[in-house]
DNA sequence: TTATGTGAATATCTTCACAGCG
DNA sequence: CGCTGTGAAGATATTCACATAA
């Protein structure tokens, strides 16, 4: 039984937008498109495009290109997200209200499906058709609902210990809005998203005249 | 005139999480740091950050590490954060208010100076101390209040009729956080962040046994 | 002695260019 | 003939290891 073939960690990135694009071509009724084609909605080179999907699997047709519907299941199955994944969100102030009311994620194959916070004066509202649970909570939720990820959006001071409870809970892994790396075992999947982070990265690439670059987060083990 | 010796792409993404760390160690009070301790917050190693840092400025002090203060300082003025950076915000749905309400930009250099909305409901709500003004107050705005930064955060349909118009008003950096790449002229730097893609990583990750990772995003020209 | 800064070695990613299939 | 899939070449980025400076 062959483990999986090691997918480059920047072709992972570029996947999910592939995925993305994939799903808004067969929204609009597209059934074939090329590398090329494929690449300049994004900005990469045709040649990344087809070397990112080959090491998924060979879904397109010399001569022709990718058909859609069989590109976008592929991405979706070769990645697990043919099946629905469930969410829950830790944290209910201004990010986390954001997040209950995303829209793009409706469509999405990853649902938020509890929210929870420790203020009382939270508890209780409902946000996006989500009523917000006490935090002790959190981990009964997580196992009887098979919840296997988490997103923090609390402050800096409680983000680390909010990891601990949600791997603790069972979770496999974690997006984290938190401007601080959190530690997670290994066998845990954890990454952030620093707003003033991407905000000052924008700066700099003006201020070093750059024009092109890829968005920013920040990895954990 | 040396122009600016290249600084590589992936490091100028670690000099803002350096950055960030560095405000924390001055907070807390701690005068010096090793490129070790440095690294170890970030989960990175001793040796990336003296390469990274290096190409900055060389800052550190052989045998003791680097001077909390005057590390701050140079990567501050090195990116031009020294001084008070201006931002536009567009779009005052969910996201655009978690952005105006959002703690870190307050002691950041950079702050969002005014909100847009083309909706005539939100128009004149205020949020955060701001008050949002119509689409067309825009460009004025921008000129008038030296507006550099922009931030988009409306639907997918309109992102890119913003971002040209962004352009249009003077601003050289852009940050998106509609799903769709947006394309600018050469010259201004523009990103992008994306929930989706970004839950999506991490459930990839779950899925290939992965468990680090750093951050999405998607570039742009 | 300790921890930086950096050439050289290594690993990783991207692009090129073309063989091969539809 | 067009476009994919991929070895081989090229470009970048990371790590190693040590000379060097306080």
């Amino acid at each position: 039984m062959p483990t999986r073939l090691p997918v480059p960690k920047p072709a992972a990135k570029r996947l999910s937008l592939y995925l993305r694009e994939c799903e808004r071509f067969q929204e609009d009724g597209v059934a074939c498109v090329s590398s090329e084609e494929l690449g300049s909605c994004l900005g990469i080179s045709a040649a990344q495009v087809r070397r990112d999907l080959s090491c998924v699997a060979q879904a397109g047709q010399r001569g022709v290109g990718y058909e859609v519907p069989v590109l976008l299941e592929t991405l979706q199955r070769e990645f697990g997200l043919a099946r629905e994944w469930r969410a829950v969100l830790v944290g209910v102030g201004n990010i986390g209200r954001a997040l209950l009311g995303y829209g793009p994620f409706r469509s999405s194959t990853i649902s938020i499906v509890a929210a929870f916070d420790r203020d009382p004066s939270v508890i209780g509202s409902t946000w996006g058709g989500r009523t917000v649970m006490p935090l002790d909570a959190l981990a009964h939720v997580v196992q009887s609902e098979r919840v296997e990820l988490g997103v923090i959006a609390v402050p800096t001071s409680a983000a680390q210990e909010v990891a601990d409870r949600l791997v603790a809970a069972g979770v496999r892994g974690i997006l984290n809005f938190a401007p601080v790396r959190i530690v997670v075992p290994s066998g845990i999947s954890a990454s952030s998203v620093d707003f003033a982070v991407e905000l000052r990265r924008i700066a700099m690439d003006v201020v070093l005249g750059a024009s092109g670059s890829t968005g920013v987060g920040e990895g954990t083990k």
